[in-house]
DNA sequence: CGGTCGATTCGTACATCGTACGTTCAACCT
DNA sequence: AGGTTGAACGTACGATGTACGAATCGACCG
């Protein structure tokens, strides 16, 4: 019988395994993120999860409670990419935020995430933990208030969010298979909005796309984002903002 | 018969009302907003959408090529609630970003948005093209090459998106609500929380937590997000950082 | 006016999803 | 040996998006 707990974190149960479990969470975080890395996360379901374990698909509910729990496995197992070697945290907070910010873009980059079904809970596991420490540590020197510390390392955090998310939009594994996949869209949104700038509404739209087409304007973005430079220099200008704070604060009462 | 087209973006079509529709677009997204609002996106199914308009489900598909269109419909509704009233882009760029990123906060916020739908795909509304009109008259005035203003703007979009995302793990329309509904959960999560600080390795995060249990912790949190202010000063300093580059690249070379 | 034909409506069916429920089997304790 | 319980999973249900094609309607042509 054994009825299933379901109020507490998945971390705050037992790993099963006290007779003879076939599978550690590790292994089924493992196999869900290698099915969400090829196919998206839309494709992690129970069924297929299971199946890549060779498992029926009613056993995962024996190491986790729902698929809330599954995709939290995940999530912790991806927050552990974003954790930075100690040593960087030790040349002043500048260049450790730049390091935690650069670690969480890779990580959130390479698992485009479901924030609709993680983001709505707080969720603080194992790896979770370590990242809020190291960000605490991060800023640790500034000399600010305990709270306006927090407040920049989730100003940070938000940037890299939005930013991660934003490019979500401009980036495939590959351009080619990008353009495969939106060519022709691309291509008939092109058609849709030239009618559009002809009515003479957007002239500023009009100078930015500077006399080329919708693909080709695209194509540039595309470009634009994954040369790189462009979230550096964003970082560097939030940096900039919170640099003035801090001398501001300490000269100033 | 007629194949349904569905290379191009919606708004590229005509909209259906050649002999005699019942629908309008707008008032199928209006449906579909309407309930997004009280329920949640993830209850805006075709078959509910259809009944609250009171027709068959496979009605709505005379409207729209499926779901993600009407998605894409309710997104550019909504991106209707963030265009700024002229007169207050003509102050400045400050001025101007910062009232459009207010409207933007304020849009992004009365609906938590089905990203993974949503963002994968550029969508270019009506109202999405005026939201960029306006973001990029707003920074006309910066004496930045284009290429550079473009950048700011989206810098802007990505901070504030990141921000509501965030926000959303924070938020509830009611703070009773929210307590009712993670009430159980945050305490149990605290009870595993405890356990693991006391291992003695998140020595900040102890700080932090200044002696506070962590429902206690996370409603002090809330508070801070919802006091207001938080977003202001965030904004702030983003703009500080732009403002600086704007100071060097006028007076450097 | 009668007929035609496209525009519009929608019922049925299917594959896929999360998961509730209950059964089976093997390992372990006494 | 008998009982208990951890572990595995087959079956079934209700929800989803939408393909297919039949039914209905109304504007226009003759």
């Amino acid at each position: 019988m054994s009825t299933r707990e379901t109020t507490g974190p998945i971390w705050g149960r037992p790993e099963p395994g006290a007779r003879n479990a076939r599978f550690s969470r590790d292994e089924i975080a493992g196999a869900a993120l290698k099915i969400a890395r090829t196919d998206g996360v839309q494709a992690v379901s129970m069924r297929r999860v299971a199946s890549e374990l060779g498992a029926g698909t009613m056993t995962l509910y024996h190491y986790v409670a729902n698929k809330r729990e599954l995709l939290e496995l995940m999530h912790d197992e991806m927050m552990g990419q974003l954790i930075v070697p100690e040593e960087k945290l030790e040349h002043g907070w500048r260049e450790a935020l730049t390091a935690i910010a650069e670690a969480s873009l890779e990580a959130w980059r390479s698992y485009r995430w479901d924030r609709e079904e993680i983001s709505q809970t707080p969720v603080f596991g194992p790896n979770g933990m370590r990242h809020f420490e190291q960000s605490l540590k991060a800023v640790a020197d500034t000399g600010l208030p305990l709270d306006r510390r927090m407040d920049i390392v989730s100003q940070v955090d938000e940037y890299v969010l939005g930013y991660a998310e934003a490019e979500g939009g401009f980036t495939a594994p590959d351009y080619a298979e990008w353009e495969d996949k939106w060519g022709d869209y691309i291509h008939a949104v092109g058609d849709y909005l030239q009618k559009e700038l002809d009515g003479g509404d957007f002239p500023h739209i009009v100078e930015f796309m500077d006399g080329q087409d919708f693909p080709t304007v695209m194509h540039r973005m595309i470009d634009e984002y994954s040369a790189g430079g462009r979230f550096e220099r964003g970082l560097g200008r939030l940096l900039d903002g919170i640099e003035r704070e801090i001398e501001r604060e300490s000269a100033g009462p």
